[in-house]
RNA sequence: GGGCCCGUGGGGUAGCUUGGCAUCCUACCAGCUUGGGGUGCUGGCGACUCCGGUUCAAAUCCGGGCGGGCCCA
């Protein structure tokens, strides 16, 4: 069992079994009363100040700041201040990331951000795909360097000079491993905060396995993480292989895992299939049971803040964010309702129904700011907090308590009895709510097109599915006519019956098309 | 890759055309007040993106850098 600690300032509480299921991190809690107080002070605003959502490039822009994600104000383009709030969701996800990958017998590793030149030109497709997005160290002090340096875009070429020494035989085989760490892309394009950014946040995972089959076995598996990551986080999402000249640098084959955001797809992972195309540069060799040597084959499996970025913009709605219970760093916060001349009372009341909370391994905070309710409730709406509790005198009189749930905007009273019950339902509800209304939002847009008269009736947010013979050229044809995009194929692979709609030639399966980020 | 636009307190802005005193809202701090959807009052802190040019004088005009945004491929 895994617990988040985001900082040093938790404490895990053991009863809460009950807690636990199917709302992701529980057994933490946070007490740090000022955390969440505006640390930028412009961050706090008026809600009307937000722009509309149907404007859904200012809203995004606007709420990474306001709900205290980060800070875009740091002087080089595409390199954010992840502030407190935000860096909290992102080790939340963190942490449900490192349950799953522990779980599954893959070890934590920490290598250097620095890459020798020489290291890195060893792939001739990878310098190919990444050439021109590297940051380079030449200099050190005012020395230039004999081999100059570069911050890893990722992490292939640092880690494989190292694995062709880890890996003698096939005892060491599989070897698993991950990490998570900053890599650096210097993108040219717009940047977005967790969305195109030059310094990223990013998981990778690398396998070396004994053959192809071992290697496709794991690919099996990192699907299988994937499904239980997402449904936490809320995110409906498509396996597409992509095709032949849309694959990762290097790689044998390359799934994308794409989820739909605002009428575009957003890949937010992939996972890559290497064969030996790795190995042989690198030399990573094992000798097998009869003492034969043998390349080995490897895999990657990669994520990084887009995750976050494709929650905002995927749950978020007028009022701020909406953040699934799993990764929130609040689950519940407690508003107490004072009154004049029963001030203590109240807060001795909400202070109670926080202690019990807490003790059953739910987040929670009691904001007891001296400000109106109505001020409180905006705050916390704005941060996507799944659950507010509000408790008054008259509350108190019957024995009961209000829960909002930040999802449907809907309040209910229940019982101070139930309320550990009552919190565990209604989280998972709103968890069930949000991955399901992404998901129907998401399916309803795919529309397949058979004729090439079709082809361009078809844009954003729509998601064209069509028959397709393989062909690059065809494929290719395809996104001049519809001004889209090749996702690829699906994975698994649906067979299609008919024709290519380009070249006329049999179609045997089905490739998507859309608009990306 | 090509084109266009914009940089004024922490956030949002007025002022720029016609050079001279920097406006308002919000946030923040202090005090009182208030408390079931952004309480009210009083007081306070705080800004012209940077460098250069023109000028008696530049937020304002000119050039460049840096930063940000939009559109097209």
């Amino acid at each position: 069992m895994i617990e988040v600690k985001p900082t040093e300032i938790t404490e895990g509480r053991e009863n809460a079994e009950r807690a636990q299921e199917g709302i992701g991190v529980q057994r933490v809690w946070y007490s740090m009363p000022n955390l969440f107080n505006p640390i930028i002070s412009g961050v706090s605003m008026r809600l009307d100040e937000l722009p509309p959502r149907e404007n859904f490039n200012d809203w995004y822009n606007e709420i990474v700041e306001k709900a205290g994600l980060t800070d875009k104000r740091y002087p080089i383009k595409g390199m954010n201040v992840w502030t407190p709030y935000g860096w909290k969701i992102m080790q939340a996800i963190d942490s449900l990331i490192r349950r799953e990958f522990d779980s599954t017998g893959h070890d934590e590793v920490n290598f250097p951000t620095l890459i020798p030149e020489t290291e890195f030109a060893k792939e001739a497709e990878h310098i190919k795909g990444f050439g021109k997005d590297v940051y380079w160290v030449t200099h050190a002090g005012e020395n230039e360097l004999d081999v100059p340096l570069l911050l890893r875009p990722t992490s292939e070429t640092a880690m494989y000079p190292m694995f062709s020494l880890w890996i003698r035989s096939h005892s060491d085989l599989p070897m698993k491993i991950y990490q998570i760490v900053s890599t650096f892309r210097y993108e040219t394009k717009q940047t977005r905060a967790f969305i195109r950014v030059r310094e990223i946040h990013f998981f990778e995972s690398h396998t070396a396995h004994r053959d192809f089959e071992d290697a496709e076995a794991q690919i099996k598996e990192d699907l299988d993480i994937l499904g239980r990551l997402m449904k936490n986080l809320c995110l409906p999402y498509m396996i597409h292989r992509r095709p032949d000249w849309d694959k990762f640098a290097g790689a044998y084959y390359s799934l994308g895992i794409d989820t739909f955001m605002e009428g575009k797809i957003l890949q937010i992972g992939s996972i890559h299939q290497y064969r030996n195309n790795f190995a042989i540069p690198y030399e990573i060799k094992y000798e097998d049971e009869r003492g034969e040597h043998h390349y080995v084959h490897q895999t990657t499996f990669g994520m990084s803040e887009r995750l976050l970025g494709a929650i905002i913009g995927i749950h978020g709605d007028k009022h701020g964010l909406i953040l699934p219970p799993a990764i929130a760093p609040y689950q519940v916060v407690i508003v107490p309702i004072p009154k004049k001349g029963h001030q203590e009372k109240v807060y001795e009341e909400c202070g109670k129904v926080g202690e019990k909370l807490k003790s059953a391994g739910f987040r929670v905070h009691i904001d007891d700011r001296d400000l109106r309710p109505g001020n409180k409730y905006y705050y916390w709406e704005i941060r996507g907090v799944p659950v507010r509790l509000e408790m008054g005198l008259r509350d108190i009189e019957k024995g009961e308590v209000v829960l909002f749930r930040r999802d449907e905007m809907k309040k209910k009273s229940v019982k101070i009895e139930n309320l550990n019950e009552e919190v565990v339902s209604l989280l998972a509800d709103i968890e069930r709510n949000l991955y399901e209304r992404a998901e129907r939002k998401m399916q309803g847009r795919i529309v397949e097109a058979d004729e090439l008269s079709d082809l361009d009736m078809y844009s954003a947010p729509d998601i064209l599915q069509v028959k397709w013979c393989g062909e690059e050229a065809c494929g290719i044809r395809m996104e001049e006519i519809t001004g889209m995009s090749v996702l690829g194929t699906s994975e698994p692979e649906e067979k299609a019956e008919g024709e290519c709609p380009i070249c006329g030639k049999n179609a045997v399966k089905y490739v998507y098309l859309a608009k990306t980020y």
